[in-house]
DNA sequence: TATTAATTTCTGTTTTAACAGAAACAACTG
DNA sequence: CAGTTGTTTCTGTTAAAACAGAAATTAATA
């Protein structure tokens, strides 16, 4: 049938692969990152088929792929009118992109981490071992509940006044013994 | 022999094992994580055979689970006297380790990515496509790039600045009013 | 230099995740 | 409501990674 070779460019198909393989090294299934890319790339709603075809995978693991991207919020459905197929849409917004996937790693992976660290340290086994590892488990734990509240308030602030914080780079160090 | 619930308390296991879990949803394999989990709870430099009987996984999975981790800069060989073996061990310093882990992911797999994307842009296949496509991928590649120089900034910072900068939190804004 | 200790490399197995294809299900249409 | 289209779920296969154990190698000691 068709394939990603026949029907994308080749620009368009390195960007689809090489996205593939950077999801597989952060942890992401590479086919759903494949096709988080592709429709980023092609930018307007695709129904699943057509998907399927570009990618060359079967249509079963592109549902999986789909439901699993709408969980993580970075796709959405969409309907076109007098097409009954669902059509799949991602943001062209990076920025909006970066936040959905920081707040959702954060929720399911972070956070949980943070509870992990607080039971320890409440654990009374801790008390018997040595002060000094209690100390080690309590320094990751405030480091990343510092991280953590941290990541709230920047995913609070709209992309252009990240960006600004971005661009000022180590010069927040003079800025920072301004006002201290 | 020996395994991790013999040598370790409860509360040693729980956190070894979660950290393990962490990575693996996060690319990493588990006994590498394990391993490190182990070393910075114990705080001190083990060798391998302990590392080994502590886990309960095979020598040669921690022989190699070892050089990864050294090649990730995250642990170092160091010698005991009257000991012919090498002992292992990671930093206490949470920060200095989130830096070094960082810093790696960085240069293997955002960098290259950056790159991809600049191939990409710099193709004469992609002007052929629609301008919008083009324009996505520059701000991919925009966006890429200045979250890359900025964590090259942030990590020259000392651990203090750091920390203080992310305190601030959300009041960066006003700060950033302040200057413009 | 023979022996022991320590570590790494190699080979095969196991486990897990990814995936395909078929079947089942649901929704829509004429 | 029969047929068609579209989607999901289920089952088995494949592929990749993780891992164990043995063999080989290297380093140290006596």
């Amino acid at each position: 049938m068709y394939n990603l070779a026949m029907l994308l460019n080749p620009v368009a198909q390195r960007f689809v692969l090489h996205w593939g393989e950077m999801g597989s090294k952060w942890g992401v299934n590479r086919t759903v990152a494949q096709i988080h890319a592709l429709l980023y790339f092609v930018g307007k709603p695709m129904p699943a088929d057509e998907i399927t075809e570009t990618l060359g995978v079967a249509r079963s693991n592109v549902s999986n792929s789909l439901k699993e991207l709408q969980n993580w919020n970075l796709i959405q459905a969409v309907h076109i009118m007098g097409d009954r197929r669902e059509h799949f849409t991602t943001s062209s917004d990076v920025w909006a992109l970066f936040k959905t996937v920081v707040q959702e790693r954060k929720e399911r992976e972070f956070d949980p981490t943070i509870g992990v660290l607080r039971d320890c340290l409440a654990s009374p086994d801790l008390d018997k071992e040595d002060a000094e590892a209690q100390q080690r488990i309590k320094e990751a734990l405030d480091f990343m509940e510092a991280l953590s509240n941290w990541g709230e308030q920047m995913l609070k602030l709209e992309p252009s006044t990240l960006m600004k914080m971005m661009k000022l780079g180590s010069k927040i160090k003079e800025l920072l013994a301004l006002i201290k």
